[in-house]
RNA sequence: GCCCCCAUCGACCAGCGGCCUAGGUCUCCACCCUUUCAAGGUGGCAACACGGGUUCGAAUCCCGUUGGGGGCACCA
């Protein structure tokens, strides 16, 4: 029982959840699945003032999206809620009586204002700024003293200042400090509230968290973290740092680098898989595979592989591999997926006539292998739901070739005779009039792209006039005839 | 300033002392296919940061340099 494996997602609610910190999540959710262990969700919303209500529903709906389920904490509970951090500050409170009873830690009356300057003098004599402990060597009579003057104090955690700490990193391997790199670390607000590291030691202890993994920028307050657990009692987890995601500049995953939340790449049209195998890719690997579902990526990670050196967030990989997962979908799916970008792209209503669903259907085969975001879709198949302004530089480019005029005046005479209206009779009808001219196949088809779709850039053009159906074809030719002769002109 | 972590093609990974003439994927380039754009096929360019060791043998182990990142809070 105590063998299995305990991990847990601790995220701070402040809207929708970064990719880099998704990074970890998926790592914490593949490590547990690949183990048969828990994956346990706990909100970290201790600092009240900045998180909302609709930022933590945001999260537990991205992770959702994601399909990212955890086994214990908000929504499904367990054997440990609250699942709220903000819920458990009385337990946080406890633990720091019972490590001031034991006499590992203690109050200091250093006031926040002390405590600046000295680190600014530290600075400025280029001393490490950290807390001296002089409040730990406190006598009774001068703590006696400060309570009757009625100071604030906040709790402290003794630290020895000789010897090291030690521990064997599940992805970076043996991480040795000295421990007299480490000061007496504040637990407790003078206004009584818990900090951070008592908040995570308790719970992640209360919890049974047996594996943390997490980012590295909490790697250097992992002894303190390891010191604190040791004072509770608890049996100390095994820590695994992630290495961060680095942006196209090389420097930490932000929000100055645009779009990182789960929320924009949704938005954008990246699918959950594709997003999901992109990101398990990003500092693990296999030697042959890259696309891998679920199943694969659970059956082959292993934590212990991960690369131990920071990853650079490609996009253009993501965007080619949520290429792959599009084309993996069945033509249904794909059409439930893209019709509301159809509906943000204001070429349906929000309650498409069935004329309009058949068209939505019809454009999915079409569109499948030419987009690699959904968000593509829309201006392939734009020219199918109505009339589009031909694009001035296409329509300059293409429409003012001398042969134009003639091509358009004999498809129309062709088209009109085509009998029944499909694809097959619109394809030889085009494809004979490109022979009679002598034209070769590009050039002779450009212009009816311009015509249909107002670009030369759109889904197959035969297919578009079938769907859109001889009367309206014939209309987008004579307009685009226009087009043609006033350029003559 | 001090402490810690990291270092293979442009990017992501493989490599755990000989299988390495360093492999795969994305990007890029060329060609093929082709009604545009894609998709697909074939081929190509491209890397062990540097310097010292250890060893019969090093991309792999050790040390240093350089470069990148993180930390040193009554933030998380």
């Amino acid at each position: 029982m105590s063998d299995d494996v305990r991990v847990r997602a601790a995220p701070a609610p402040s809207g929708s959840l970064h990719v880099g910190n998704v990074r970890t999540f998926l790592y914490n959710w593949l490590h547990a699945r690949h183990t048969g262990g828990k994956f346990v969700l706990r909100i970290e919303d201790t600092d009240t003032s900045r998180f909302t209500e609709e930022a933590y529903h945001a999260v537990l709906e991205d992770l959702r999206w994601l399909e990212l389920d955890w086994d214990e904490g908000p929504e499904v509970e367990g054997p440990h809620a609250p699942y709220r951090q903000s819920q458990r500050t009385d337990l946080h409170k406890r633990a720091a009586e019972q490590l001031l009873a034991d006499g590992a830690a203690y109050r200091c009356y250093c006031t926040k204002q002390e405590l600046d300057e000295r680190r600014q003098q530290a600075m400025a004599e280029k001393r490490r700024p950290g807390y001296d402990g002089r409040c730990s060597r406190l006598t009774a009579g001068q703590i006696e003293a400060f309570e009757a003057e009625g100071r604030a104090s906040v709790v402290r955690v003794r630290v020895p200042n000789v010897g090291q700490s030690t521990y064997e990193d599940l992805v970076i391997g043996e991480v040795k400090t000295d421990l007299e790199q480490i000061d007496d670390f504040a637990i407790v607000r003078s206004d009584g509230a818990p900090l951070y590291h008592l908040a995570v030691v308790v719970d992640d202890g209360m919890m049974q968290i047996n594996h943390v993994i997490r980012g590295d920028d909490l790697l250097s307050n992992t002894p303190k973290q390891i010191l604190l657990h040791a004072a509770l009692g608890n049996p100390v987890p095994r820590f695994g740092h992630l290495p961060q995601v680095l942006g196209p500049d090389r420097k930490p995953l932000g929000k100055r680098h645009g779009s990182t939340s789960i929320a924009d790449f949704r938005e954008a049209g990246y699918l959950p898989d594709a997003l999901v195998n992109f990101l398990a890719l990003l500092g693990w690997g296999t030697a042959d595979d890259t696309i891998m579902n679920r199943e694969d990526l659970i059956a082959r990670f292993k934590i212990g592989d991960v690369h131990p050196s920071p990853a650079m967030f490609d996009t253009k990989k993501l965007d080619w591999m949520n290429g792959e997962y599009i084309r993996l979908l069945s033509d249904d799916e794909l059409t439930r997926l893209v019709t509301p970008f159809y509906l943000k792209a204001g070429l349906i209503g929000e309650s498409p006539s069935p004329q309009e669903q058949a068209k939505i259907e019809a454009a999915t085969p079409l569109i499948k292998t030419r987009i690699r975001r959904l968000d593509e879709a829309s201006a392939l198949v734009r020219g199918l739901f109505g009339r589009v302004d031909i694009d001035q530089q296409a329509g300059a480019k293409v429409l003012g070739a001398d042969h134009v005029g003639e091509l358009f005046t004999r498809t129309t005479q062709a088209l009109g005779a085509v009998q029944p209206w499909d694809k097959e009779n619109v394809e030889a009808a085009l494809r004979a009039v490109a022979e009679e001219m002598g034209l070769k196949p590009r050039t002779a088809f450009a212009p009816f792209y311009v015509a249909v779709s107002g670009s030369t850039v759109s889904a197959p053009v035969f297919d578009l006039m079938t769907l859109i159906g001889r009367d309206e074809c014939l209309a987008r030719i004579a307009l685009a005839q226009e087009f043609s002769r006033a350029l003559q002109a």
